[in-house]
DNA sequence: GCCGACTCTAGTGTCTGACAATGCTGTTAG
DNA sequence: CTAACAGCATTGTCAGACACTAGAGTCGGC
């Protein structure tokens, strides 16, 4: 009974056309080409992606579930403006769950290969660091790496809780444009530690280094935003308005 | 922006057919009218409620993704059957959420009224325990003064995380049928004692004393589920097969 | 001149009805 | 007794339609 239990629930069934509206709007929201606070209304997304305006609801649905819209009855869905007390929030609970996540997973006490490769693409990143690596590639390799390591861990249900998170949290990075902002030696002396505290076993030191990092993640985050209200939207024309 | 906030994201909306299914479908499952490994099909949710059937199927889709049904693409959902490892897991999320919750609430140093309240009902029907307040009321109480106090914590995205499992946790101890098994007194005491820290701020005691609590019923659940395995389903028809 | 009620449009909630594709089941042939 | 096959049940998806709600702009009254 429990053998026909599989962790992917979405990866194998691209056939539902519904799924793949919900993951080209997912991808266009959090690659901020819905710019936030604009709407985003059924039949927009149906002509779109020639598609039923039911089937444009459905993938809405979806993503309102996550996190990524936001709508009340009757009214057109939204590209949420996170705001600062929103980062907070996310990070707190991400922290939560994560560090929860990574004590079970060191309970196994072994590193998963994705999370190592997630780790080793950051890491080959920083060294060709002159080209730059396009700052949303980075960003999604980080989000990799947490992701697999929260995924080898046993709990499907607290899986299903970081991921229902992390929509959101992709979003608000996004949002803040923080990507260059990695302080990319930090991170990865980071992940590494957390890699190591896994594979030993330790899940005391496991957990406590995840709520660490993640709560870096978030002042760094937030250090960004703070800066970025000062300096109005004319900053989001050159990259590295701050330099790490 | 955050003023227009609000907790309640559906009492107000009951004007909506599908979630008026999705709420009926959800209360039938949790009273195991529909027993553990039934199929639910689109098809008979429509004819049940003489809604459409894409009226049915949206319903269904909310319950598939609160957990209270499972099913994969092209096939009939069914109840799902949750086993030992479901209950452990389970109670392992909801102490995670529920500890960070109330760390938070006993921060605001405040215990909800809401909360208070159910914790009333609870003694008082402990008191009139002779008639005995049929034992699902009881159960609904506990998770009522449990939710009330996720919900007044400041985090609304830590409260939907734990609306997801409790949706599960609510199907769990239907399916164990261990409503009987509360030992009231134990409950209403460590109740209070959370109840207490709460109002003196004490996080670290709400914290503990919320994960002690949590983890006491899945104990209890444990247990009860363990003994019925033995005691095979001929204890279903008559509901006091274990005496208190 | 300002405020309130009204209309009008856009957008969502919901339904009917239908067809295609898939999974399951019962039957039959080897 | 096993395996292939056919039929049925069920889901995925669509089109088109109507009712209802919310918001914006306009008009009349004060």
């Amino acid at each position: 009974m429990s053998v026909e239990r599989r962790a992917v629930d979405e990866s194998l069934s691209v056939t539902t056309l519904p799924h793949a509206v919900y993951e080209a709007m997912r991808e266009s929201i959090l690659a901020q080409r819905e710019p936030p606070g604009a709407t985003v209304t059924e039949k927009a997304v149906a002509d779109r992606f020639g598609v039923a305006r039911p089937t444009a609801k459905a993938a809405l649905e979806r993503l309102v579930a996550e996190g990524l819209l936001r709508r009340s009855t009757h009214k057109t869905a939204r590209v949420p403006q996170l705001d600062r007390d929103d980062i907070v929030d996310l990070y707190a609970n991400r922290a939560v769950i994560e560090e929860a996540a990574l004590r079970l997973l060191a309970a196994s006490a072994s590193a998963p290969a994705d999370a190592i490769d997630a780790q080793r693409v950051i890491v080959s990143a920083a060294a060709s660091d002159a080209e730059g690596a396009d700052t949303g590639s980075l960003a999604r390799a980080d989000i990799a790496f947490h992701r697999a390591l929260v995924e080898a861990q046993p709990s499907p249900r607290l899986a299903r809780l970081h991921a229902l998170l992390m929509g959101e949290i992709e979003l608000c990075i996004g949002q803040v444009l923080a990507h260059r902002l990695l302080a990319l030696d930090d991170v990865i002396a980071q992940h590494q530690g957390i890699l190591d505290a896994v594979a030993q076993g330790d899940a005391e030191r496991a957990g406590h280094l995840t709520r660490a990092h993640i709560e870096g993640a978030r002042d760094r985050l937030l250090g960004y935003f703070d800066a970025q209200r000062d300096a109005p939207p004319a900053a989001r024309g050159g990259e590295r308005g701050v330099d790490g």
